[in-house]
DNA sequence: AAGTTTCA
DNA sequence: CCCG
């Protein structure tokens, strides 16, 4: 089988260009449904509180997390996908529907067939971060990563597949969704420091993550 | 280790 | 003091 390469362009549309084999950024491709993913992640949190996971080593994730589907979990022993949420012991909340169609609808502007089994919520406060590192704990590589920004505006890292290589710089406005597979799949990325700012949805980014995890 | 801290 |  070939995998199916691609990118995407936006230029100066936000003063910033990007252009990498193996991502597509769409702008604003989430703004029709931004308020029924904003009242799903809700829903999804009254099930499976946020929470501070604790990584390897013993640091506290400045990113509070939840998940819907399968879970992307870590503590001390490591990083892994749990069909259970560990606060609860029960299964995390089902993937809402509303969930599954964008992701599903935004891959395949990328040329995939993506049905993802795991979402991880990502919420960062002003002043919350995610360190550079690569989305490795999942069973098919095949399957690209589905990003959704909600929210205040972020500074995106995305480099290359060592931690090393040169990071490119993008702002994730609200409504953004970047896809990314192939030669792209296990680059290093990350978010920079949110600075604090007012949003209708409040003072606050979301980030929507979907993977095939297992 | 997707963490922090410290230093040059 | 912040940044890389």
């Amino acid at each position: 089988m070939r995998w199916v390469s691609f990118s995407m362009t936006q230029p100066d549309l936000f003063g910033e260009a990007f252009e990498r084999e193996g991502v597509a950024i769409l702008r604003g491709f989430a703004l029709a449904d931004d308020m029924a993913l904003v009242a799903a992640i809700k829903a999804v949190a009254a099930a499976a509180p946020f929470r501070h996971m604790i990584v390897p080593g013993g640091g506290r994730m400045s990113v509070a997390m939840t998940n819907a589907g399968i879970g992307w979990v870590a503590d001390t022993k490591g990083y892994r996908y749990d069909r259970l949420d560990p606060l609860s012991g029960e299964p995390w909340p089902d993937m809402p529907s509303v969930f599954l169609d964008l992701a599903h609808r935004a891959a395949a502007v990328a040329g995939f067939d993506f049905t993802p089994d795991g979402c991880l919520i990502n919420r960062y406060e002003p002043g919350a971060k995610m360190g550079l590192h690569q989305d490795i704990n999942e069973g098919d590589y095949s399957a690209p990563i589905v990003s959704v920004s909600l929210g205040l505006p972020a500074t995106f890292q995305f480099g290359g597949l060592k931690r090393s290589d040169p990071v490119e710089k993008i702002t994730l406005h609200h409504g953004d969704v970047v896809v990314w597979g192939g030669p792209a799949r296990k680059a290093f990325h990350g978010v920079l420091t949110l600075r604090a700012g007012h949003h209708p949805i409040g003072g606050h980014r979301y980030n929507l993550t979907f993977r095939k995890a297992l």
